[in-house]
DNA sequence: AAACAATGTTTCGTATATGAAACAAGCGTG
DNA sequence: CACGCTTGTTTCATATACGAAACATTGTTT
């Protein structure tokens, strides 16, 4: 077992005992079993053990042996010789959509914002280069928009997604989105990380975005963020508008409210503290494919 | 390492060469970092290094190493001493949703059906004994209740519920249900696996069920099942009704076209059926705490 | 403040999980 | 129907992941 493939081996140029230093501990038998299970995704609904095999550069026995654990733990179904995700990480993943109080705390936040203004809200949290939606409540007029809890959108390219990247440094951005050019959705996504930066920077200042056709055209959206006790910030509250309906004297009134409930939301998540200050470093800049 | 603490060993005075057949490829490594994972639920959100050695009686050491894996995989986040599930379950929770074909098909016909009956519709499988939401419209109205895509319920006290358990036969009902007394709910709740068992039989031939009060009081739901190609129950369609709603008129011709959707939806999936018939052996029994 | 308990981290010898290779079973092709 | 090719399963020697125990660090008790 002379060629243990890691993850690491994709850095196996960089600086070497240091992330070594961070790998002694490592299970390999996990870190393979979860990379297996990465591996699938909406594209890849199913997957062979052979393409698995491939894939992750494992020896087929492996692929075996890791296939039958997660089958008999229910993290993976087999039929036929294809496999897909099992019931399990559906489990686990709402399991995790509720233990987190941003969640349950912002829920009756963005009930009563959203009787008071009429319009959807939303509430996202950041994971790597996405945002994704972990509470939403909509009025009761039809605009059943696309989007719903678990979606994941670009967050370069949304307003709310600028609002939870407010606080990375210009270095951190560029981590985060090392190729040239940004993704483009809308002719009002920035190009560059450099005009996202300045953008982001000009939203922290103003405290709240209001941008419209950012990712989808003919809809605004009016974003707050909300912070942890250290001033991070941990998600971003929104509501959504459709592009017509914005009268100026309205506008100020809907950033006022926006703004306090996040506000309210950064006062009932700050108790947390139980520990010294987070220790979490910032972020693992995972580059998941944005959607 | 003797002292080998699989989750068979809870099954370790039943016949013994059997089921170590079935563990010979498991990866323990993997297995332990599934268990420590759904040791977190609603009710622990956060656990300690300790806690988890305690639970799954293994030593502190591999915990630690089990901590670090998952930590740095993102499928754990670490605050202080205190760990909680990572956005990475997250992701691959609604990878999954992503990847069933039942949702994906099953959205546009719920849209048709909600839009018919101004109800609102849902799609429910079952995993052990919880029924889950895995799609769901509401019509414009605001009756915005309470259960959401991910939405766990006990199935044996809801009318969707009862749908699909149709497939099972007494012995897997009792395996199922091993204790004496089912939970209640509500007066209608069936109090034996038997009284479940015979309820479940008369909806079968009937070929839907209407019933109300079953879980909450005062909403009644008409479901019907959808079959995959060997004909096994995948999923249950059904709508929601305040139940003061109810005129005899309309109720038949509300059956009539959630069967008929229930029926299209079987027709869709199956195409499925790439190889030879599905040698899923019916269904794990995982016995998960019911929500 | 000393002593203790609880927890996070590291080390090390050995039980064991793993990769290589063999075996088995399909399956399409000439 | 024999041949090769792909894929599922099994075996086995050995590299390595693991548990025990030591060490480090913190918080708690008297």
């Amino acid at each position: 077992m002379h060629n243990a493939n890691r993850s690491k081996d994709l850095l196996m140029n960089k600086p070497d005992d240091f992330k070594d230093a961070q790998d002694k501990y490592i299970v390999p038998g996990l870190e393979r079993g979860l990379l297996l299970l990465c591996e699938f995704s909406r594209s890849n609904r199913t997957l062979s053990a052979p393409e698995l095999a491939r894939r992750l550069k494992l020896p087929r026995s492996t692929i075996f042996r890791l296939l039958t654990t997660l089958e008999t733990m229910g993290f993976i179904t087999r039929n036929g010789n294809e496999y897909r995700l099992g019931m399990a990480v559906l489990r686990l993943g709402f399991e995790y959509l509720a233990s987190l109080e941003l969640t349950e705390l912002g829920q009756p936040l963005l009930n009563r914002l959203c009787d008071e203004v009429r319009y959807p809200c939303n509430l996202v949290v950041r994971d790597g280069r996405s945002i994704v939606y972990v509470a939403k409540v909509s009025p009761s007029t039809p605009l059943t928009s696309s989007v719903n809890v678990g979606t994941r959108l670009p967050a370069h390219a949304t307003v709310l997604g600028r609002v939870l990247l407010q606080d990375l440094s210009l270095a951190e951005l560029r981590e985060l989105y090392p190729e040239e050019h940004l993704e483009r959705f809308s002719p009002n996504t920035p190009a560059t990380v450099l005009e996202l930066f300045d953008l982001v920077q000009h939203d922290r200042q103003r405290g709240y975005v209001h941008g419209e056709g950012f990712f989808e055209a003919s809809i605004s959206t009016v974003a707050a963020p909300v912070r942890d006790h250290s001033g991070k910030v941990m998600a971003a509250l929104g509501a959504t508008i459709p592009s017509a309906h914005i009268e100026p004297g309205r506008l100020d009134g809907l950033v006022l409210k926006v703004q306090s409930s996040a506000n309210e939301l950064s006062h009932l998540l700050n108790y947390v503290s139980d520990s010294q200050t987070n220790v979490t470093p910032l972020w693992r800049s995972t580059h998941h494919e944005p959607v």
